[in-house]
DNA sequence: GATTTATTCATACGTATGTATTAAATGTCG
DNA sequence: CGACATTTAATACATACGTATGAATAAATC
């Protein structure tokens, strides 16, 4: 699974094939379905194996982080923090995992759009609700904009850290994360103007994918 | 080309082959042969079609602003808008262009690396010196930091425009690409706190990639 | 130590890939 | 018309793909 990291990071899932694989990983081609039966699920458990693992540690924070503040609504950094922090640091543990995951989120496999869903849309859920009481201000619409904007921006910012190693020191590491948290705070928490205003006025009739 | 860029688009350079692009296309297997010679020019030449203009409307725009504001420095937000608005045209009006520009710029292909360098970089020099007029505060680094993260969130709104089949209404565009203009704005635009200055402390021995 | 289970191995299947080739058909324009 | 460019058609080539198979080997269990 490691050798797929590295190799569905760099090619994507159809740019490389079980043979190279295989041969990565120094196993037989034989082993690969051995173990996982099939390409696609090579891919998702690879993809998962990470990724559940991070999403559990950005709700683990922000449950501390609530906790932490006796039901005041967080700040708006804070949360951004709770997101940002897991993905800065499996990142620059495994950096191969860190252009997967891009690839993944920006243009996902049919395969594994379930596992998505599954996974990551209850976790953007808790998000969105403590970003709202964050920034009772901003209209769920644009809320919910900005929140794909951001997710753009750590996802760019994932490959970027990849691209260039990074040594693990500490201090450039928690530079590198204030700096992301500072630029996505800084979008997601601007005043929403007129636009949200005229966003709303100019939606269209029927609405449903609203948290209700 | 235009079915080179539907299906490039949706299922990337390795997820479609060169039958079903001419199948697409209802043209013979050996026309593209015949026009374009191999595949990968095929790509080249799909994603510079669109690529080209984008990127030249981009500089017309902000040489415009600079002209009308007589040697001033910008203000930010006409910086970004001059950067996002040929993207969001462009985009609405060829939405599969869109995931294929993101799918390009977030994970490059090595065939394409060359053209980019020299369509895209010269651009974003410039882009980046008008950044820095108006920015003085914020560190050269942190600045290039702050830009791939505005490219990043420019991807991802790219795709999910493309998501929601906008029909084209000019009031919901304007609205949309000025969420984004304020969002990348803010982000840019926003003190650089303590962290400029650690990151410049920490900052490795060698440097080679300052605009000098 | 024998027997069952788990894992590796080399190899093969059918299909799909990008590209090239040949000849005939269709279009274009001087 | 005649010269040329384009398009179609039908393959063909070598290679790569994902997956499957059955025998060989290692581990585990009794």
């Amino acid at each position: 699974m490691d050798a797929a990291e590295r190799l569905f990071g760099e090619h994507g899932y159809n740019g490389v094939g079980m043979r190279a694989l295989a041969q990565s990983a120094k196993v037989n081609l034989a082993a690969t379905t051995y173990h996982f039966g099939s390409k696609k699920t090579l891919y998702v458990e690879t993809f998962l194996r990470r990724f559940r693992e991070l999403n559990a540690q950005r709700l683990g924070l922000l449950a501390a982080a609530e906790q932490a503040a006796h039901g005041q609504p967080l700040p708006v950094e804070r949360i951004v923090e709770c997101m940002m922090r897991p993905s800065v640091e499996v990142g620059l543990a495994h950096p191969a995992f860190n252009k997967m995951v891009a690839r993944t989120l920006l243009a996902p496999p049919k395969f594994l759009l379930e596992h998505l869903k599954s996974e990551f849309e209850p976790n953007l859920k808790v998000f969105i609700g403590a970003f709202e009481r964050a920034l009772p201000t901003v209209p769920a619409d644009v809320l919910n904009l900005r929140l794909a904007l951001a997710l753009g921006a750590t996802l760019m910012f994932g490959v970027q850290m990849s691209a260039i190693r990074i040594k693990r020191d500490a201090k450039r590491e928690a530079a590198f994360l204030k700096e992301l948290v500072r630029f996505t705070a800084s979008g997601l928490a601007c005043p929403p103007a007129t636009l949200g205003a005229e966003l709303a006025r100019l939606r269209p009739p029927a609405r449903r994918k609203r948290t209700a």
